[in-house]
DNA sequence: CGTCAGATTGAACAGTTTCAAGCAGCGTGG
DNA sequence: CCACGCTGCTTGAAACTGTTCAATCTGACG
């Protein structure tokens, strides 16, 4: 290994990289930047911006509603990518806040297309990892749409426990979440109020704990039963490309 | 032009094909398949099976929940892709219906990644293409949080006049609509009757009529408005690659 | 010490579901 | 040719889930 970034860590896990593609892959890191918490990097509507790759810290993207409403689609960790779909797109169809102070590297979309003529294993690369959050946003979807409110917020902290397990960011007995009940609510499509509520059922019904930044399964087994959890979607077990 | 299917429109919207391409893209298409209405060409959990490109019909994804309620993820059009992030991911996170007869071609996975090696601009139109399906599932996922009922009906009858319009199946005026009462509500996250209620609301309102087979918007602009509709994410504005 | 973001709780209210019933159209088999 | 069963649509009433409004509390921080 020449490199062990974040997103070598993950592309890795599915093709097998050999040396010269993990120098292309180097190469595309180009500056360090950070953000603070809560001031957006990318707005909804903006064309002609740069996608990073997030190295620390957690961000979330989002949409707004012309009544103010907001719907958190996703929560990204580090490893994933933050604006891919908008430079693709070449209009972001959505808005990008740091949900902590985050350090990213830019990725030029040129370089990243250029990238896959040296090496085309790296775009079926990026199209896996592309789906893989496609996967995840599809889950949220059924989250919402088919879930009351107490199995969606089960299931919700769940899978980001096993989303940030794969990182080595948390384990079956929690994880740090530095998420407010305000994140909580506009991801889930409830009310903070009910937000609220729901937590304090989970709790005093022994099954979670959400408390001071840090996501605690008190019974990790009845709560996967409760939310109907089945993380098989996340499942990889080694590399699928060789 | 040497080609001209659904997926080769779709593709060259974003792309510029050059002959080599164009010849590429066409050997990717294998046997040509059809599937009668209402039995799943893909099932949840399924692994090693084909990608698909949709010639005729309707199609769509779904996820079933263990206590058997289902939640519609996406409704599939001509041009579109069946199960490519099945196969990319390996496994089938979800089903797949032909809402109508449908007829397909299917693709082989290998040949698309060979497909790549030897025309890079290949894997990043399916990227871009991958990146719209997404974009769809997350314009989606906010209908479903954030909007109510009637705004839900409206703006997801909107956006697929919008989608239809683009593969030359529908305008201002309405569409050809397969769908039962049943799939929106199960698209929607809504009850059945609810969705019943709903449209007859909308019909009163004189804004939308879908009855039949056939949706009418009564009254576009007044709809667009009720539902808050913005298209932008869905433009393209001619190929963004050269 | 005052302010502010975030968390917490209660009570009234609204939107949506569930249950129940009935109707129309359509294909099938007696 | 008609009765039957099935799918899809329609409507009302009761029940429930989650929202809104309003108030209070806490800890961090300047």
């Amino acid at each position: 290994m020449i490199d062990n970034t974040p997103l070598v860590r993950k592309i890795g896990a599915f093709v097998a990289l050999s040396d010269p593609e993990l120098s292309v892959l180097a190469s595309l890191h180009k500056r360090r930047r950070t953000f603070v918490a809560g001031r957006d990097l990318v707005h909804q509507g903006q064309t002609e911006q740069a996608a990073y790759i997030l190295a620390s810290g957690w961000a979330c993207s989002y949409k707004l509603l012309s009544d103010g409403q907001r719907q958190i689609v996703d929560f990204q960790i580090p490893g994933d990518f933050l604006g891919l779909r908008s430079v693709l797109l070449h209009v972001s169809d959505h808005s990008i806040e740091p949900v902590t102070d985050i350090e990213v590297t830019e990725v030029l979309v040129a370089d990243l297309l250029d990238a896959f003529t040296q090496t085309p294993r790296l775009a079926t690369a990026v199209l896996w990892a592309a789906s893989r959050d496609e996967a995840m946003v599809v889950e949220h979807l059924v989250d919402v749409g088919r879930r009351n409110a107490g199995e969606r917020m089960a299931h919700f902290l769940l899978e980001f426990g096993a989303r940030l397990a794969l990182v080595g960011l948390g384990n079956k007995d929690g994880y740090a979440c530095p998420l407010t009940q305000y994140h909580l609510a506009d991801a889930l499509g409830l009310s903070a109020v009910h937000v609220n509520r729901v937590l304090r059922q989970l709790r005093e019904a022994g099954m979670v704990t959400f408390r001071d930044g840090f996501v605690a399964f008190d019974d990790y087994d009845q709560l996967v039963k409760f939310a109907q959890f089945d993380p098989s979607y996340m499942d990889h077990k080694g590399p699928i490309l060789r």
